[in-house]
Parts: C-alpha cells; structure tokens; sequence
DNA sequence: TCTGGGGTCCTAGGACCC
DNA sequence: TCTGGGGTCCTAGGACCC
C-alpha cells in the first residue's frame, strides 16, 4: 500500500499571506479573539525564525518578536481554500480522507505507476496545488505503507519537501522515533511509557500485546501495533465521512465578565450559537454537556439526558444552567465556558412538540436564524449579550473595580429573574 | 500575563431490568 | 432468607487530536 500524507505549511498564516500581499515575507502570527489574551493559532515562516510556535500564548509571542503582526483568524476562509484543495486532489484519486482543516491522508496505491512512482507524483500535487492556491500556500508530503508511518515521514519532509519511508526503512524509523512523536501518544501515556522503560516505537514493539494489554486496555493492542510499525486505522474515504457526533461552543471569558452573572450570559450566547448551529445543520441533540473553568484551571461541569432530543437554544441553556445549580453556581471568577450537545440525530426524526407554547418558539427561533443569514450574525443580539459586547469592548482602560461593577449592573438589568432574557 | 476552540474516544461506577 | 449474570442507560472524568 502507498499512503501519502498531506500537510499544509503554516496553513493559516499562509492563506493569509496569500490573500493579503501586505502581509508577505513578514513575521504574521494568526490567533484567536482580540479581547482575551489567546493563544497562537499557525505562525508564519517568518515568525518561526523568532521562535514562535503554534500553541503558545500570543503574549510570548510578542515578546519573542515586538513587530509581530497579529491576524483574527477567519476559519470560513480557510474551509474555502481547503475545499479547492481537496478538489485537486480528488481529481487524483477518491481515496481521499480529510484528517483535519490542513491534513489529508490519500491511497494512491491504484495510481502511483501511472504517475511515474510516489516521489514524481506527490512532487506533481505539490506542484498542481501550487498553482491553483498561489505560490505561498505551500505543504509538504509524506510518503509510507500506512497512514501512522505517512504521518511520521511528513515531519521529515518540513517545509515545502517530500520524504519517502520505504518497507526497508520502517525498522530504522522506529528505532529512532521517540513515542510522543505518534499520534495518540500523548503527555500521559509517553510518561507513563518512559516509566517501564519504552521511550522508543520500537522498545514499543518488543513488548508482547497480552503486556500492554494489561496495563492499558484498549490502547495497550493499539501499541502493541504502533510499535512494530502496523497501524489498525484503515483511511476513511471524504465520501464515506462519519456523522458529526457533537454540536458545542467553549469560550474563554473575558476579564470584565470574570463573575457569576457575566459567565451566565456568555453561557447564553454559546448556547444560542450551538442552538444555530444544530439548526443550520437539521440535527438535534438528546445530552447536554456543561463546563466551567475557574481561576485555579479547574473543571466542573456535568452533563443531563434530555427526553426528547432538541436544537432549541432556551431548553439547552435551561439545561445548562440546572447543571450549574447542581455544581453550586458557577465559580466566582470563572474564565472558561462550554456547552456541548451530543447524541445528536436528524432533525426529521425528532417527534413535533405538543405545547403550542414551544412550537411558538421555533417559529421565532426560524426566524431569527433567517434574519442572521441574511444580515449576518451582528444582526439581532439578545439585550444580555449585547450589554456584555458592549461592556467587553468598551473597557479598556477603566479601573478593573469600575469595570466588574458595571459589569454586574448590565448583567442585572438585562437578566433579572430566571427566564431567558429575549 | 497564566494557558483558545473545535472535536473524538475510553473507562468506570451505579441504576435498573430481565 | 438470600441472591447470579448480562445488557443498557446515565453520569463523571480524563486523554488526546489539530
């Protein structure tokens, strides 16, 4: 079998890059919202000659180079430019798996010898993207007898190359390839590994699987596998893509809005989001999901059954909030919020509500995700979210007492009982 | 100055039913 | 008076990925 394994180059900078001619051969790094402190999304090869890596905070990044130029990330545009690119691809094989927005796995086993052999051909995608992207959306391939193997050969083959790991060349590489180089190896597990001794994928593979097994269940066989440089994930055709599982939205919260009532109100706009989304995608959700982050980096959170599956907004944060009551409110400094819909199913399947009073609602939440459409998501606010837009963009500079208090004020006003604000 | 946002999968205990 | 084992659902929590 032939696996290739394609990987974007710094994907979002690069798209950026490419859309905005000012922003080329400079160090760019794309990152998250402007209001909280985020974290380093993809950083250009310019800023990677500063040090900077994906991952890190956007203050360490502006610390490691002062002239950094910060980019919001636009994830619409980025799923257009990966949709062209996979239509090249395709035109190659239909053995195409979408990894991740940047990543694809192909089978080209069928095709290679019409191609002129692995390395003219993947030279030949390099080229084909290349052209139709433009000349800064550049990726690099790996070439393998499996996806685990082509993931590994693609990190030789950074930036811009192509490297090929023939079958003679498996047992050196794992010999030398350290066990968190996999992926699905994590922080944990490679600790946990490097406490028996196993630092290497091939220490992995002198380890019989009934060992492993027994030490880490389930994983222990998906090891044993790794280890002699097998890989028991078959590639998953685009056309044969599994069903979304979950529907979710998590926010780190703003300063001001570091308290009961402002987390509150950022749990009713992720709410209302995942609500939207549910809809746009005519699917409904049975279990709710809740998680809050303190100051501490704690978690708490829980989840609830619903009986009838939903895409309705108010029942989710209804729900949502009943499973923060259940955890003691939420934290007074809370600085994360998630909320996550799963079991989701089709939204045909789901029986039409008996109450008129939420057949009523779903009339007004059509609407509303109409008016959005058309005039986009900025069109209509909830009068909570919007005191807390404000309040978020409108700070800066304000004592942090003045702020919290004000902040506590527009929370109030906009939500005093326990009804869903409109 | 603390560390984003979107997901998937696994484990384990308890409730409940047959 | 004491009591098995399997299946399924619910909940909590953790690990990991890009």
């Amino acid at each position: 079998m032939i696996i290739l394994h394609i990987d974007m180059d710094a994907y979002f900078a690069s798209v950026e890059q490419q859309a905005d001619p000012s922003l080329r051969g400079r160090p760019i790094v794309v990152s998250g919202r402007p209001d909280i402190h985020s974290v380093v999304a993809a950083a250009s090869r310019e800023a990677k000659r500063y040090g900077i890596r994906a991952g890190m905070t956007t203050w360490e990044a502006h610390k490691l180079c002062p002239h950094i130029t910060f980019v919001p990330g636009d994830p619409d545009k980025y799923e257009t430019i990966t949709r062209r690119f996979l239509d090249v691809l395709i035109d190659y094989t239909p053995m195409v798996e979408v990894y991740s927005i940047d990543e694809v796995f192909m089978d080209v086993t069928q095709e290679v010898d019409r191609h002129g052999g692995p390395l003219t051909l993947a030279r030949k995608i390099q080229q084909r993207l290349r052209a139709e992207l433009g000349a800064w959306i550049t990726c690099s391939i790996g070439i393998a007898p499996n996806k685990l193997l082509a993931k590994l050969a693609v990190e030789e083959a950074k930036p811009t190359g192509v490297h090929w790991t023939r079958p003679q060349d498996v047992a050196q590489v794992l010999a030398r390839t350290p066990v968190e180089a996999v992926c699905g190896i994590g922080p944990r597990i490679s600790r946990r590994l490097a406490h028996m001794g196993i630092w290497t994928l091939a220490d992995l593979g002198r380890c019989s699987e009934g060992y492993l097994r027994a030490r880490f269940g389930v994983m222990g066989a998906v090891l044993a596998l790794w280890g002699r440089g097998l890989d028991p994930n078959a590639l998953i055709p685009y056309w044969k893509e599994h069903e979304l599982k979950s529907v979710g939205h998590s926010h780190a919260v703003p300063a001001v809005l570091r308290h009961p009532e402002g987390a509150r109100s950022v749990l009713l706009y992720l709410c209302e989001r995942t609500g939207r989304r549910l809809r746009a995608k005519e699917l409904a959700g049975r279990v709710v999901h809740l998680d809050l982050r303190d100051a501490h980096m704690r978690h708490r959170g829980g989840q609830r059954a619903l009986e009838v599956p939903t895409d309705d907004e108010e029942i989710i944060f209804r729900t949502a909030l009943a499973l923060a009551d259940r955890q003691g409110g939420f934290p007074e400094a809370t600085t994360m919020v998630g909320v996550r819909v799963s079991a989701v199913i089709p939204r045909g399947e789901v029986p039409r509500p008996l109450l008129a009073v939420q057949r009523r609602r779903e009339r007004l939440e059509a609407t509303m995700d109409c008016i959005r459409d058309r005039y986009g998501e900025g069109a209509l606010w909830r009068g909570s979210v919007y005191a807390c837009r404000v309040l978020t963009q409108a700070t800066g500079g304000m004592g942090r007492q003045k702020e919290i208090a004000l902040a506590r004020q527009a929370a109030d006003a906009a939500h005093p009982g326990s009804s869903v604000p409109a």
